[in-house]
DNA sequence: CCTCTTATCTAAATTCTTTTCATAATCTGC
DNA sequence: GCAGATTATGAAAAGAATTTAGATAAGAGG
């Protein structure tokens, strides 16, 4: 765990002194990670010493290691403790898009559960076919890009973002089958109906969604994202980095599960990129 | 500047001992990031001083600014300087997926020139119709989420990822339309033609793209992304999450061009969401 | 009200960092 | 190729910063 959370985690067990260091640490974190121990306890008005104690009970073996650490967190964190604001100069916009996209990814990673995106890896490698659902620009863009993924691999895939197409394949799917669906809400009850009448088939549900929702309740296996969403209207949600990265890393795993055909099949795809190109195999795989 | 990119900028200028230190920092980051100043010098073989004048060369203004700039830029930009597992192991692969996306995020922002953006928005904000072209799974997506992006904000427009329609397209586009296209690789000669298609009929022309690239020449603006791929062809390519980042930031910043048009649409999506699902207004703006 | 524990400080010791100055190496213009 | 200038570097000393050690104060529990 980052320095910051462990800061808030403890808030409430800290002594006077430390609460007043604490205090400072969040509130002006361009002042603490500048400053020297003398003035950091200068300006908590404790002396230098309970700083350096402050420093050990938070893990870190001195002051030195602690302010590397909380230079550390700070370029992803520092925007996450103090608002974002609110300019709408292009360069103001676009720290703050790419601060809570990095953001986003963070707290993703910070959370992730890889023994269970290897189960589900494990699955999707094993499956007959693997149907990826999801509705509504995001999660549609999410049902698109596992298809994206998985078939490079040699898998049999089909994305589907159509409420009554996703009905009809459920319910005609077999038990070889998966049904990868995501919601970033969690609240698509299609989604969840889609999900039940799968299961009844016998097929493998995965739901990539919030965890305590409706559509992460009604499947087999859920890998769960919460993540705060920003209140900023204008600004599109930068969860989608962060379920972007689960299916990067889905595929990543469902590749090693099966190596040799995921390799081949790779190369019969560059293949034609560059037979189609100019021969510049560098190139990315796909525009 | 970040403090990496200057000293990989400045390599062939430093002297001997300077270059000893810098090849250490580029290495053992982890060793760099932690060492005090004496045990720098001596693994460098320099004196301390030597150490301190290195610094400052680096425009820090002393030791442990230093330290701070370093630790800052290694969040992102260790796995960058040393180059990333080969481990299948889940925990590792999901380390360097969202790794790697975080670089790309970063080094995309460094480039990043505000002023290009803005100019692009406001010829989005003023045109009569936008299309999003793009191909191959990943400008593909691009396109969509252009077109998911911008529909939001009350813009006309319609995303095209099939060739012959995008030459269609073109072919009929009118003064007052925009065209913008996506290409990672730049080298969708497909693309390019319906660029100069467009250009003809009196369209405006925006690519997504490398620079010194044949789409990003045959536009009339040309916002540029040139990020190094990953040579582990299993990793999906992490310039996705910076292209992501760059419609999130034209999407926000041609909000930001009629803001009570935008306001009012959202309005109206986020109400035919929140009725048609169970009045939590907290949810997202589409799943 | 006393004792024990915990929190905190002062002062000393230690370690780290920078400055100063001397020397060595390298370059420049003749 | 050499004198003079410039630059690079290190040793030692000075100056800070940091930690340790021991002392004191404050609070909890009997």
């Amino acid at each position: 765990m980052d320095i910051l959370a462990r800061i808030q985690n403890e808030q409430d067990q800290f002594s006077q002194s430390e609460k007043r260091i604490a205090e400072i640490l969040l509130n002006d974190f361009d002042f603490a990670v500048n400053a020297s121990i003398v003035e950091l306890a200068e300006r908590a008005e404790v002396s230098p010493p309970t700083v350096t104690r402050f420093c050990r009970r938070l893990n870190c073996q001195n002051y030195a290691d602690f302010k590397i650490q909380l230079a550390k967190t700070m370029f992803v964190g520092a925007r996450y403790l103090n608002p974002g604001t609110r300019s709408t100069a292009p360069a103001d916009v676009a720290e703050d898009i790419v601060t809570k996209a990095q953001n986003a990814l963070y707290l993703f990673h910070h959370a992730f559960k890889p023994e269970q995106a290897q189960v589900v890896a494990e699955t999707l490698s094993r499956s007959g076919m693997i149907y990826a659902f999801g509705s509504g620009g995001n999660s549609s863009m999410i049902a698109q890009e596992l298809q994206n993924r998985l078939f490079r691999l040699g898998l049999r895939v089909s994305a589907c973002t159509d409420h009554h197409m996703q009905m009809m394949i459920a319910a005609a799917a077999r038990p070889e089958d998966t049904i990868i669906g995501s919601s970033f809400s969690g609240r698509n009850m299609e989604l969840v109906r889609a999900f039940t009448l799968a299961r009844e088939a016998g097929a493998t549900t995965v739901a990539l969604s919030q965890s305590d929702s409706a559509v992460a309740a009604a499947a087999d296996h859920a890998l769960t994202i919460d993540l705060p969403e920003g209140d900023n209207i204008f600004r599109p949600t930068s969860t989608r980095f962060a379920y972007l990265a689960l299916v990067d890393i889905l595929a990543n795993l469902t590749a090693y599960q099966n190596r040799a055909q995921a390799t081949v099949t790779l190369r019969h795809i560059k293949h034609q990129l560059v037979a189609h190109r100019d021969g510049d195999d560098r190139q990315l795989l796909g525009d």
